[in-house]
DNA sequence: AAAATCTTGAGCAACTCACTAGACAACTAT
DNA sequence: ATAGTTGTCTAGTGAGTTGCTCAAGATTTT
């Protein structure tokens, strides 16, 4: 049940992108230093994000990543979609990509107990993730006493 | 946020013992047929749970396998753990196997926004898989009809 | 003793994860 | 224009995990 560093990094990444929302651009190398990231690594994950239209990006020697779209309307939920596939623990309660489960005997039946038990988890994680928002997120901070 | 085949496995045949609970044995190969598991390897999954203590085994021809536990006491929680390891999706939240993250800059900082959402998670996971039991799960039955 | 069953441990192919490398495209400062 | 700096894309790779198989051994019943 674990989940990937892809989405830990993605997180991480946006944290950083949300701050200089609607100011200035960041660059990749600017945000896997502050993240501790490895760098061509957070490039696969910047991109993917901009792909799914949160982030744009600019080439050259001002170039870098914002963000796009209000950290309102991000929630956890779509970025971990983004990133790691769908957020169900078996495919047969996915929402987002069901598939039926071949080998189980209960698949041709009205009710699966799997289904039933793992169909309350998905919502139960689904509900949580897609209704935190981004700039909930971003809101955690880490009191800097010291 | 995939949960593996070895628990999936490991649930339905507890299911099948969970019928027999209190009178005979059964057999690897019996539960594997209905269950429709490759049958070497549910073995692994039917020792390890032995080694748990919720199966009790008897070699020789009128050998098999019956749970010693009641379904009443035995939740989904604890087999998933059992066979998965912890159910926090990231390891710096889990209660049963905490470690703390090397590369994360909020670790030695009092509050981190990934522990915050990712606490969260957890706890709903957990709220739900440590509270519903064996006979919760084996009693959502398939109604045969057709 | 023989047959049936569980027990143990090793092995393995396929896959995934986390990351790296390198060629290429675009932007911009001069 | 062009050199340099940045993002873009595709492929590769080593380590670890998953899902499963196999073979030899231990224990029980007949």
């Amino acid at each position: 049940m674990k989940f990937s560093k892809k989405s830990e990094y993605g997180l991480r990444a946006l944290l950083e992108l949300c701050e200089t929302y609607g100011g200035r651009v960041l660059q990749r190398h600017e945000i896997a230093e502050r993240q501790n990231i490895p760098v061509e690594f957070l490039e696969q994950i910047l991109l993917a994000l901009k792909r799914a239209g949160l982030l744009a990006s600019r080439r050259g020697i001002r170039g870098g990543y914002s963000l796009i779209k209000s950290p309102e309307e991000i929630t956890l939920g779509q970025v971990i979609r983004i990133l790691d596939g769908p957020l169900a623990p078996i495919s047969c309660v996915s929402k987002t990509a069901y598939q039926k489960c071949s080998d189980c005997p209960y698949a041709a039946k009205p009710s699966c107990p799997l289904q039933q038990a793992m169909g309350e988890v998905r919502d139960a994680i689904a509900n949580i993730l897609d209704h935190y928002t981004l700039s909930r997120f971003a809101r955690t901070q880490p009191a800097e006493g010291s």
